[in-house]
RNA sequence: GGACAGGUGGGUGAGUGGUUAAAGCCAACAGACUGUAAAUCUGUCCCUCCUUGCGAGGUACGAAGGUUCGAAUCCUUCCCUGUCCA
Protein backbone atom coordinates (compact mmCIF):
# COMPACT_ATOMS: atom_id res chain seq x y z
CA UNK A 1 0.00 0.00 0.00
CA UNK A 2 1.31 3.26 -0.92
CA UNK A 3 2.02 5.60 1.76
CA UNK A 4 0.70 9.43 1.99
CA UNK A 5 3.18 11.95 1.61
CA UNK A 6 5.77 12.20 4.53
CA UNK A 7 4.77 15.87 5.27
CA UNK A 8 1.57 14.97 5.51
CA UNK A 9 2.39 11.71 7.38
CA UNK A 10 4.72 13.81 9.91
CA UNK A 11 1.54 16.56 10.53
CA UNK A 12 -0.82 13.67 11.67
CA UNK A 13 1.73 12.10 13.69
CA UNK A 14 2.96 15.14 15.33
CA UNK A 15 -0.13 16.38 16.68
CA UNK A 16 -0.64 15.98 20.33
CA UNK A 17 2.77 14.82 20.87
CA UNK A 18 4.73 16.03 24.04
CA UNK A 19 8.24 15.38 22.67
CA UNK A 20 9.39 13.95 19.55
CA UNK A 21 13.20 13.18 19.30
CA UNK A 22 14.09 14.05 16.64
CA UNK A 23 11.85 15.34 14.27
CA UNK A 24 14.34 15.22 11.33
CA UNK A 25 15.00 11.74 11.81
CA UNK A 26 11.50 10.95 11.56
CA UNK A 27 11.25 12.62 8.02
CA UNK A 28 14.39 10.68 6.61
CA UNK A 29 12.88 7.57 8.08
CA UNK A 30 9.46 7.82 6.89
CA UNK A 31 11.13 8.61 3.24
CA UNK A 32 12.58 5.67 2.89
CA UNK A 33 10.41 3.87 4.30
CA UNK A 34 8.06 4.96 1.36
CA UNK A 35 11.40 4.82 -1.21
CA UNK A 36 11.69 0.34 0.03
CA UNK A 37 8.09 0.41 0.26
CA UNK A 38 8.19 -0.89 4.06
CA UNK A 39 5.92 0.17 7.18
CA UNK A 40 7.95 1.31 10.01
CA UNK A 41 8.28 -0.76 13.27
CA UNK A 42 6.71 1.05 15.90
CA UNK A 43 7.04 -0.07 19.14
CA UNK A 44 5.52 0.66 22.86
CA UNK A 45 5.77 -1.55 25.99
CA UNK A 46 3.59 -2.07 28.70
CA UNK A 47 4.27 -4.00 32.11
CA UNK A 48 2.63 -7.52 32.31
CA UNK A 49 1.21 -7.04 36.22
CA UNK A 50 -1.31 -4.26 35.46
CA UNK A 51 -3.81 -5.47 32.44
CA UNK A 52 -6.45 -3.30 33.59
CA UNK A 53 -5.74 -0.03 31.48
CA UNK A 54 -6.89 3.26 32.45
CA UNK A 55 -7.96 5.69 29.55
CA UNK A 56 -4.40 7.66 30.84
CA UNK A 57 -3.23 4.73 28.56
CA UNK A 58 -5.37 5.31 25.84
CA UNK A 59 -3.04 8.21 24.95
CA UNK A 60 -0.54 6.28 24.04
CA UNK A 61 -2.65 3.61 21.94
CA UNK A 62 -4.74 6.58 20.34
CA UNK A 63 -1.53 7.85 19.26
CA UNK A 64 0.02 4.04 18.37
CA UNK A 65 -3.63 3.74 16.54
CA UNK A 66 -2.58 7.25 14.37
CA UNK A 67 0.95 5.25 12.90
CA UNK A 68 -1.33 2.47 12.03
CA UNK A 69 -3.81 4.57 10.35
CA UNK A 70 -0.56 5.54 8.25
CA UNK A 71 -0.10 2.05 7.50
CA UNK A 72 2.52 1.54 9.73
CA UNK A 73 3.49 -1.50 11.84
CA UNK A 74 2.56 -1.15 15.84
CA UNK A 75 4.12 -3.76 17.57
CA UNK A 76 2.53 -4.27 21.43
CA UNK A 77 5.24 -5.49 23.34
CA UNK A 78 4.27 -7.08 26.60
CA UNK A 79 7.23 -6.78 29.14
CA UNK A 80 7.11 -9.94 30.77
CA UNK A 81 10.81 -10.51 31.33
CA UNK A 82 11.42 -6.70 32.61
CA UNK A 83 8.05 -7.18 34.54
CA UNK A 84 10.10 -9.40 37.32
CA UNK A 85 12.20 -6.02 37.95
CA UNK A 86 9.44 -3.79 38.39
CA UNK A 87 8.60 -0.40 37.63
CA UNK A 88 11.64 1.91 38.94
CA UNK A 89 9.55 4.23 39.36
CA UNK A 90 7.61 2.86 42.37
CA UNK A 91 9.70 1.88 45.84
CA UNK A 92 8.66 -1.49 45.46
CA UNK A 93 12.07 -3.19 44.34
CA UNK A 94 10.92 -6.60 43.74
CA UNK A 95 7.84 -8.07 42.51
CA UNK A 96 7.76 -12.29 42.44
CA UNK A 97 8.28 -13.86 39.24
CA UNK A 98 4.93 -14.49 37.09
CA UNK A 99 4.17 -17.50 35.91
CA UNK A 100 3.50 -18.23 32.32
CA UNK A 101 -0.34 -18.85 32.99
CA UNK A 102 -0.11 -15.34 34.65
CA UNK A 103 0.98 -13.92 31.85
CA UNK A 104 -1.02 -15.38 29.27
CA UNK A 105 -3.83 -14.54 30.84
CA UNK A 106 -2.99 -11.14 31.13
CA UNK A 107 -1.59 -10.84 27.54
CA UNK A 108 -5.55 -11.92 27.04
CA UNK A 109 -6.90 -9.13 28.85
CA UNK A 110 -4.38 -6.70 26.94
CA UNK A 111 -5.69 -8.09 23.64
CA UNK A 112 -9.54 -7.72 24.78
CA UNK A 113 -8.73 -4.17 25.49
CA UNK A 114 -6.08 -2.53 23.45
CA UNK A 115 -8.02 -3.68 20.69
CA UNK A 116 -10.89 -0.98 21.77
CA UNK A 117 -8.31 1.09 20.28
CA UNK A 118 -5.62 -0.18 17.83
CA UNK A 119 -6.40 -2.66 14.76
CA UNK A 120 -5.89 -5.81 15.16
CA UNK A 121 -4.61 -6.63 11.67
CA UNK A 122 -2.03 -4.24 12.14
CA UNK A 123 -0.69 -5.07 15.62
CA UNK A 124 1.75 -7.41 16.62
CA UNK A 125 1.56 -8.48 20.05
CA UNK A 126 5.25 -9.70 21.49
CA UNK A 127 6.77 -10.81 25.02
CA UNK A 128 10.33 -9.58 25.43
CA UNK A 129 10.87 -13.28 27.56
CA UNK A 130 11.70 -14.59 24.22
CA UNK A 131 15.02 -12.56 23.48
CA UNK A 132 15.36 -12.06 27.09
CA UNK A 133 15.43 -15.40 28.24
CA UNK A 134 18.11 -16.79 26.24
CA UNK A 135 20.89 -14.14 26.78
CA UNK A 136 23.54 -15.79 29.03
CA UNK A 137 26.01 -14.28 31.79
CA UNK A 138 27.82 -13.29 29.22
CA UNK A 139 25.49 -11.60 27.26
CA UNK A 140 24.33 -9.53 30.14
CA UNK A 141 27.57 -8.57 31.07
CA UNK A 142 28.45 -7.20 27.45
CA UNK A 143 24.72 -5.06 27.78
CA UNK A 144 25.71 -3.81 31.19
CA UNK A 145 29.16 -2.87 29.53
CA UNK A 146 27.52 -0.72 27.14
CA UNK A 147 26.59 1.83 29.74
CA UNK A 148 27.76 3.86 32.85
CA UNK A 149 26.43 4.01 36.08
CA UNK A 150 27.04 7.57 36.08
CA UNK A 151 24.53 7.75 33.14
CA UNK A 152 21.90 5.48 34.80
CA UNK A 153 21.75 7.62 37.70
CA UNK A 154 20.79 10.72 35.53
CA UNK A 155 17.73 9.51 35.48
CA UNK A 156 15.36 11.47 37.08
CA UNK A 157 13.96 8.89 39.44
CA UNK A 158 16.68 7.03 40.05
CA UNK A 159 18.78 10.78 40.81
CA UNK A 160 16.03 11.28 43.32
CA UNK A 161 15.46 8.58 45.29
CA UNK A 162 19.57 8.21 45.44
CA UNK A 163 20.23 12.11 46.95
CA UNK A 164 17.12 11.07 49.24
CA UNK A 165 18.66 7.87 50.36
CA UNK A 166 15.73 5.61 49.46
CA UNK A 167 17.46 2.25 48.69
CA UNK A 168 18.16 1.32 44.64
CA UNK A 169 18.98 -2.23 43.55
CA UNK A 170 21.12 -3.06 41.00
CA UNK A 171 18.64 -5.29 39.32
CA UNK A 172 16.74 -1.90 38.98
CA UNK A 173 19.02 0.02 36.87
CA UNK A 174 18.81 -3.23 34.59
CA UNK A 175 15.64 -2.28 33.44
CA UNK A 176 16.66 0.81 31.06
CA UNK A 177 19.53 -1.77 29.56
CA UNK A 178 16.73 -4.18 29.15
CA UNK A 179 14.07 -1.99 27.64
CA UNK A 180 16.73 -0.99 25.16
CA UNK A 181 17.82 -4.29 24.12
CA UNK A 182 13.78 -4.50 23.21
CA UNK A 183 14.51 -2.14 20.29
CA UNK A 184 17.70 -3.75 19.02
CA UNK A 185 15.98 -7.03 18.93
CA UNK A 186 12.45 -5.78 17.22
CA UNK A 187 14.70 -3.25 15.30
CA UNK A 188 12.45 -0.85 16.14
CA UNK A 189 12.52 2.79 14.14
CA UNK A 190 10.24 4.15 16.51
CA UNK A 191 9.25 3.61 20.49
CA UNK A 192 6.77 5.51 21.57
CA UNK A 193 6.02 5.76 25.86
CA UNK A 194 4.23 8.88 28.18
CA UNK A 195 7.03 11.05 28.64
CA UNK A 196 8.14 9.87 31.89
CA UNK A 197 9.24 6.87 29.68
CA UNK A 198 11.82 9.39 27.60
CA UNK A 199 15.03 8.23 29.83
CA UNK A 200 14.40 4.53 28.79
CA UNK A 201 13.63 5.52 25.48
CA UNK A 202 16.68 7.28 24.71
CA UNK A 203 18.88 4.76 26.65
CA UNK A 204 17.31 2.54 23.34
CA UNK A 205 19.14 4.31 21.28
CA UNK A 206 22.83 4.04 22.71
CA UNK A 207 21.64 0.53 22.81
CA UNK A 208 20.68 -0.08 19.29
CA UNK A 209 23.70 2.39 18.25
CA UNK A 210 26.10 0.38 19.90
CA UNK A 211 24.51 -2.88 18.44
CA UNK A 212 25.10 -1.29 15.02
CA UNK A 213 21.31 -0.18 14.32
CA UNK A 214 20.11 2.70 13.52
CA UNK A 215 18.84 4.77 16.60
CA UNK A 216 15.13 4.68 17.22
CA UNK A 217 12.96 7.69 16.85
CA UNK A 218 11.20 8.71 19.94
CA UNK A 219 8.13 9.85 20.12
CA UNK A 220 6.61 10.95 23.59
CA UNK A 221 2.87 11.07 24.69
CA UNK A 222 1.74 13.50 27.31
CA UNK A 223 0.67 11.68 30.65
CA UNK A 224 -2.90 12.42 31.89
CA UNK A 225 -3.84 13.73 35.18
CA UNK A 226 -5.57 11.35 37.27
CA UNK A 227 -9.41 12.63 38.32
CA UNK A 228 -7.70 14.67 41.46
CA UNK A 229 -5.96 16.78 38.83
CA UNK A 230 -2.69 16.64 40.47
CA UNK A 231 -0.97 13.20 40.02
CA UNK A 232 -0.45 11.15 37.22
CA UNK A 233 -3.70 8.87 36.36
CA UNK A 234 -3.09 5.38 38.01
CA UNK A 235 -4.45 2.32 39.19
CA UNK A 236 -2.83 1.99 42.37
CA UNK A 237 -3.54 5.90 42.96
CA UNK A 238 -7.43 5.10 42.67
CA UNK A 239 -7.51 7.82 40.67
CA UNK A 240 -8.13 6.19 37.08
CA UNK A 241 -11.11 5.27 34.53
CA UNK A 242 -10.82 1.91 33.74
CA UNK A 243 -11.69 1.35 30.03
CA UNK A 244 -13.24 -2.11 31.31
CA UNK A 245 -15.14 -0.11 33.44
CA UNK A 246 -19.38 0.00 33.36
CA UNK A 247 -20.86 3.19 31.67
CA UNK A 248 -21.87 4.39 34.44
CA UNK A 249 -19.24 4.35 36.44
CA UNK A 250 -17.08 5.18 33.55
CA UNK A 251 -19.77 8.77 33.29
CA UNK A 252 -19.87 9.89 37.14
CA UNK A 253 -15.92 9.55 37.14
CA UNK A 254 -15.80 11.98 34.15
CA UNK A 255 -18.24 13.96 35.98
CA UNK A 256 -15.78 14.11 38.90
CA UNK A 257 -13.26 16.13 37.71
CA UNK A 258 -12.97 19.56 38.02
CA UNK A 259 -14.13 21.94 35.18
CA UNK A 260 -10.37 22.80 34.51
CA UNK A 261 -9.26 19.55 34.12
CA UNK A 262 -12.04 19.02 31.25
CA UNK A 263 -10.21 20.47 29.07
CA UNK A 264 -6.92 18.53 29.45
CA UNK A 265 -9.26 15.70 29.03
CA UNK A 266 -10.53 16.88 25.83
CA UNK A 267 -7.32 17.27 24.37
CA UNK A 268 -5.95 13.83 25.31
CA UNK A 269 -8.94 11.68 25.15
CA UNK A 270 -10.97 13.25 22.43
CA UNK A 271 -10.45 14.02 18.83
CA UNK A 272 -11.29 17.06 19.12
CA UNK A 273 -9.67 19.62 17.68
CA UNK A 274 -7.27 21.99 19.50
CA UNK A 275 -9.50 25.07 18.41
CA UNK A 276 -12.68 23.60 18.56
CA UNK A 277 -11.59 22.72 22.77
CA UNK A 278 -10.26 26.60 22.39
CA UNK A 279 -13.85 27.55 21.47
CA UNK A 280 -15.44 25.22 24.40
CA UNK A 281 -13.47 26.77 27.25
CA UNK A 282 -13.99 30.03 26.14
CA UNK A 283 -18.06 29.97 25.62
CA UNK A 284 -17.70 28.13 29.37
CA UNK A 285 -16.30 31.41 30.31
CA UNK A 286 -18.82 34.07 28.41
CA UNK A 287 -21.21 31.81 30.25
CA UNK A 288 -22.66 31.43 27.03
CA UNK A 289 -22.42 27.21 27.65
CA UNK A 290 -22.99 25.43 30.99
CA UNK A 291 -20.06 23.70 32.05
CA UNK A 292 -22.15 20.53 33.74
CA UNK A 293 -23.39 20.51 29.90
CA UNK A 294 -20.13 20.65 28.65
CA UNK A 295 -18.62 17.67 30.83
CA UNK A 296 -21.53 15.84 30.38
CA UNK A 297 -20.79 16.12 26.60
CA UNK A 298 -17.08 14.79 27.65
CA UNK A 299 -18.51 12.02 29.33
CA UNK A 300 -20.76 11.32 26.57
CA UNK A 301 -18.00 10.94 24.31
CA UNK A 302 -15.74 8.88 26.82
CA UNK A 303 -18.43 6.32 27.55
CA UNK A 304 -18.97 5.90 23.56
CA UNK A 305 -15.35 5.28 23.09
CA UNK A 306 -15.54 2.33 25.09
CA UNK A 307 -19.00 1.46 24.99
CA UNK A 308 -21.46 2.93 22.42
CA UNK A 309 -23.40 5.91 22.22
CA UNK A 310 -26.29 4.03 23.73
CA UNK A 311 -24.34 3.56 26.80
CA UNK A 312 -23.72 6.84 27.14
CA UNK A 313 -27.04 8.14 26.79
CA UNK A 314 -28.17 5.57 29.22
CA UNK A 315 -25.41 6.67 31.82
CA UNK A 316 -26.00 10.49 31.49
CA UNK A 317 -29.79 9.83 32.41
CA UNK A 318 -28.82 7.35 35.14
CA UNK A 319 -26.27 10.64 35.96
CA UNK A 320 -29.09 12.90 35.99
CA UNK A 321 -31.27 11.09 38.59
CA UNK A 322 -28.74 9.41 40.72
CA UNK A 323 -26.56 12.06 41.28
CA UNK A 324 -28.45 15.52 40.44
CA UNK A 325 -31.87 14.36 41.62
CA UNK A 326 -30.31 12.10 44.33
CA UNK A 327 -32.43 9.33 43.40
CA UNK A 328 -32.32 5.71 43.97
CA UNK A 329 -30.66 3.89 40.91
CA UNK A 330 -32.91 1.62 38.74
CA UNK A 331 -30.02 -1.73 39.12
CA UNK A 332 -30.16 -1.59 42.78
CA UNK A 333 -29.10 -4.99 43.83
CA UNK A 334 -31.75 -6.81 46.05
CA UNK A 335 -30.91 -9.70 48.15
CA UNK A 336 -32.42 -11.65 50.91
CA UNK A 337 -32.05 -10.69 54.59
CA UNK A 338 -29.14 -12.58 55.84
CA UNK A 339 -30.72 -14.83 59.22
CA UNK A 340 -27.81 -13.74 61.08
CA UNK A 341 -28.44 -10.52 61.44
CA UNK A 342 -31.74 -10.78 63.40
CA UNK A 343 -32.08 -11.14 66.57
CA UNK A 344 -34.63 -11.29 69.21
CA UNK A 345 -35.05 -7.16 69.57
CA UNK A 346 -35.18 -6.47 65.98
CA UNK A 347 -32.43 -6.63 63.14
CA UNK A 348 -29.16 -5.28 63.70
CA UNK A 349 -28.98 -2.40 61.45
CA UNK A 350 -24.83 -2.54 61.43
CA UNK A 351 -24.33 -5.84 61.25
CA UNK A 352 -26.70 -5.71 58.29
CA UNK A 353 -24.99 -2.61 56.54
CA UNK A 354 -21.08 -4.40 57.16
CA UNK A 355 -22.21 -7.41 55.95
CA UNK A 356 -24.13 -6.08 52.18
CA UNK A 357 -20.37 -4.24 51.86
CA UNK A 358 -22.46 -1.19 52.68
CA UNK A 359 -19.61 -0.13 55.54
CA UNK A 360 -16.08 -1.73 55.24
CA UNK A 361 -16.97 -3.02 59.07
CA UNK A 362 -19.10 -3.69 61.67
CA UNK A 363 -17.19 -0.46 63.89
CA UNK A 364 -17.66 1.25 60.44
CA UNK A 365 -20.81 0.50 60.26
CA UNK A 366 -21.90 1.92 63.91
CA UNK A 367 -20.03 5.24 62.70
CA UNK A 368 -21.77 5.74 59.75
CA UNK A 369 -25.48 5.04 61.59
CA UNK A 370 -24.42 7.05 64.49
CA UNK A 371 -22.80 10.21 61.41
CA UNK A 372 -26.61 9.87 60.15
CA UNK A 373 -25.48 8.74 56.69
CA UNK A 374 -28.02 5.76 56.18
CA UNK A 375 -31.04 6.14 55.31
CA UNK A 376 -33.65 3.48 55.17
CA UNK A 377 -37.04 3.40 53.15
CA UNK A 378 -36.10 7.63 53.10
CA UNK A 379 -35.74 7.97 56.55
CA UNK A 380 -32.56 8.20 58.34
CA UNK A 381 -31.27 5.34 61.01
CA UNK A 382 -29.41 6.53 63.66
CA UNK A 383 -30.79 2.98 65.61
CA UNK A 384 -28.78 -0.07 65.62
CA UNK A 385 -31.85 -1.57 65.97
CA UNK A 386 -34.35 -1.82 63.62
CA UNK A 387 -37.67 -3.26 64.24
CA UNK A 388 -39.97 -2.65 61.88
CA UNK A 389 -38.86 -4.73 59.21
CA UNK A 390 -41.33 -6.22 56.73
CA UNK A 391 -41.78 -6.12 52.92
CA UNK A 392 -38.82 -4.96 51.56
CA UNK A 393 -35.82 -2.46 52.98
CA UNK A 394 -34.35 0.23 50.33
CA UNK A 395 -30.82 1.56 52.14
CA UNK A 396 -28.76 3.92 51.04
CA UNK A 397 -25.29 4.96 53.12
CA UNK A 398 -23.78 7.38 51.23
CA UNK A 399 -23.69 7.02 47.46
CA UNK A 400 -24.77 3.26 47.95
CA UNK A 401 -27.91 1.70 47.30
CA UNK A 402 -29.39 -2.18 48.77
CA UNK A 403 -32.64 -3.28 48.62
CA UNK A 404 -32.99 -5.98 51.06
CA UNK A 405 -36.06 -8.77 51.07
CA UNK A 406 -37.25 -9.47 54.95
CA UNK A 407 -39.17 -12.95 54.66
CA UNK A 408 -42.87 -12.55 56.55
C1' G B 1 34.71 -5.87 57.50
C1' G B 2 34.32 -1.06 60.72
C1' A B 3 31.75 3.56 62.51
C1' C B 4 27.29 6.15 62.64
C1' A B 5 21.95 6.97 61.64
C1' G B 6 17.27 4.78 60.90
C1' G B 7 12.75 1.13 60.45
C1' U B 8 5.66 4.18 63.59
C1' G B 9 -1.38 3.45 61.22
C1' G B 10 -3.21 3.92 53.31
C1' G B 11 0.88 8.01 52.60
C1' U B 12 3.84 11.65 55.09
C1' G B 13 5.52 12.49 59.99
C1' A B 14 5.42 13.67 65.67
C1' G B 15 6.10 10.90 69.86
C1' U B 16 12.02 8.47 74.15
C1' G B 17 8.52 4.41 80.37
C1' G B 18 2.12 5.59 82.26
C1' U B 19 -4.89 9.91 80.60
C1' U B 20 -0.83 7.19 73.59
C1' A B 21 -5.39 3.35 69.64
C1' A B 22 -0.59 6.82 69.10
C1' A B 23 -0.28 14.65 67.36
C1' G B 24 -0.35 17.44 62.70
C1' C B 25 -0.84 17.16 57.46
C1' C B 26 -2.54 14.39 52.96
C1' A B 27 -5.67 10.72 51.07
C1' A B 28 -10.29 8.26 52.07
C1' C B 29 -15.44 8.06 53.96
C1' A B 30 -19.93 10.56 55.59
C1' G B 31 -22.85 15.22 56.51
C1' A B 32 -23.84 20.56 55.10
C1' C B 33 -23.49 23.73 51.01
C1' U B 34 -23.27 23.60 45.36
C1' G B 35 -29.14 22.33 39.90
C1' U B 36 -21.69 18.61 37.53
C1' A B 37 -17.40 19.28 39.83
C1' A B 38 -13.99 22.14 42.43
C1' A B 39 -13.70 25.16 46.75
C1' U B 40 -15.45 25.74 51.80
C1' C B 41 -17.29 24.08 56.60
C1' U B 42 -18.37 19.82 60.10
C1' G B 43 -17.66 14.91 61.65
C1' U B 44 -15.30 10.16 61.11
C1' C B 45 -11.08 7.45 59.87
C1' C B 46 -7.74 -0.79 63.56
C1' C B 47 -11.23 -4.87 64.79
C1' U B 48 -15.08 -7.48 67.71
C1' C B 49 -19.14 -7.41 71.24
C1' C B 50 -23.18 -5.42 73.59
C1' U B 51 -26.38 -2.92 78.01
C1' U B 52 -24.27 2.48 72.07
C1' G B 53 -21.23 4.22 76.77
C1' C B 54 -16.60 9.98 76.35
C1' G B 55 -18.64 1.18 77.50
C1' A B 56 -15.96 -3.65 77.50
C1' G B 57 -12.42 -6.63 75.20
C1' G B 58 -8.75 -7.77 71.40
C1' U B 59 -4.93 -6.52 68.18
C1' A B 60 -1.00 -2.54 66.60
C1' C B 61 4.60 1.15 66.28
C1' G B 62 10.56 -4.20 61.42
C1' A B 63 10.82 -9.60 64.09
C1' A B 64 11.56 -12.52 68.40
C1' G B 65 12.72 -12.53 73.37
C1' G B 66 13.69 -9.77 78.12
C1' U B 67 13.41 -5.78 82.14
C1' U B 68 9.10 -3.37 84.56
C1' C B 69 3.04 -2.85 88.24
C1' G B 70 3.26 -0.61 83.16
C1' A B 71 7.08 -0.14 76.73
C1' A B 72 6.28 2.43 70.31
C1' U B 73 9.55 4.40 74.11
C1' C B 74 14.84 0.69 78.16
C1' C B 75 17.96 -4.11 77.21
C1' U B 76 19.44 -8.51 74.00
C1' U B 77 19.54 -11.05 69.45
C1' C B 78 18.06 -11.13 64.54
C1' C B 79 16.17 -8.94 59.81
C1' C B 80 16.05 -4.67 56.61
C1' U B 81 17.73 0.41 54.82
C1' G B 82 20.92 4.66 54.33
C1' U B 83 25.61 7.56 55.08
C1' C B 84 30.81 7.54 55.73
C1' C B 85 35.41 4.59 56.00
C1' A B 86 37.82 0.18 54.00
Amino acid sequence: MPFAPVEEQLAYLKKGLAELIREEELRERLTSAAKENRPLRVKAGFDPTAPDLHVGHTVLLRKMKHFQDLGHAVIFLIGDMTGIIGDPTGRNLTRPPMTRDEINRNAQTYREQVFKILDPEKTEIRFNSQWLEPLTFENVVRLCSKYTVARLLERDDFNKRFKEGIPISVHELLYPLAQGFDSFALECDVEMGGTDQKFNLLVGREIQKDYGQQPQIIATVPILEGLDGVEKMSKSKGNYIGITEPPKVMFRKVMQISDELMYRYYELLTDLQAHEIARLRESVANGLRDPMEVKMDLGRRVVSDFHSAEDADAAADAFNREVRQGLEPADTETVDLPPQVCTEKGIRADKLIALLGLADSVTDATRKLKAGAVEINGNVQKDLLLNTARGTLVIRVGKKWKRVRVAG
